[in-house]
DNA sequence: GAGATATACGTTATAGTATAACATAGCGCA
DNA sequence: TGCGCTATGTTATACTATAACGTATATCTC
């Protein structure tokens, strides 16, 4: 069930090095590929299994707009910055902003219970390489 | 290219026309089927050019969380609400809070280029439902 | 200690989502 | 007429995710 950050499984803790040896999200495939690299016969339910407990404990995050895996932590309300030269994401709190967001849609009946928030651009870092 | 949207092909028409109908997203998949219903032999890439192209139109929007698409007009940048009970989806304009982002982002020398929001919870008449 | 429950893991198969690549047909027009 | 452009058809394949079943192990309970 509900995983607690300080128990990890083997699988979970191999998963969740190989993300955070990344320096952008990776697909599950490709985490796949790393853990039969690592030990030989490895199956996709393994590493399914092993995402799905590293996101109930809020260790990683799919990043819905790459269909990836990113060790973004669990800001939880929060949004999720991608650059799209570098691949890098970041998490980023904007407690405020979403709780204007809450308002505005209580206001009109809605009940919120989770939002996805995922912001494409170009980081500061490639900005200057560009210059 | 990019389509305007005075000019649909009529596999886009016929597409744009049972999004419409759904009172939910449909997967691509579900689609292809209604279109095999009304055609006989249809592949996926009928589908997915078709979405595509009305996509580009900015009359239709891939809901990144539920791996669907719904008939969710340009609110282009804009936020999208979905209750999970019903599964009704609708754009919400919200330009203060999206233009406060921005800043917030600019300032740390992130150059935005798109967002995808969306926020899941029960609407209005579904919370009357339950009452 | 036997049996019951719960969790993790392995393994096989399959479901579901999306695109590559190549062929064909039609249209506008040099 | 021949060329470029767009849309479409068609086949095959890539990529993402889960179902279902079996096994091992730990823990609790009587
Ligand atoms: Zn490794
Ligand atoms: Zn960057
Ligand atoms: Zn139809
Ligand atoms: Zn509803």
């Amino acid at each position: 069930m509900g995983q607690s950050a300080d128990h990890l499984t083997s699988n979970q803790a191999q998963v969740l090095r190989h993300l955070r040896a990344a320096n952008a999200p990776m697909t599950a495939y490709q985490l796949l590929g790393r853990m039969q690299n690592d030990r030989g016969a490895v199956a996709p339910p393994t590493v399914y299994r092993a995402l799905k407990g590293l996101e109930e404990a809020g260790l990683i995050r799919r990043i819905e707009t790459l269909r990836a895996w990113a060790p973004v932590a669990a800001i939880r309300p929060g949004v999720v910055v991608i650059c799209d030269d570098c691949g890098t994401v970041r998490g980023v709190e904007a407690p405020s902003l979403l709780e204007s967001l809450h308002q505005r849609l209580a206001a009109e009946g809605f009940a919120e219970a989770r939002q996805t928030i995922e912001v494409h651009g170009r980081c500061g870092d490639c900005a200057e390489d560009r210059a």
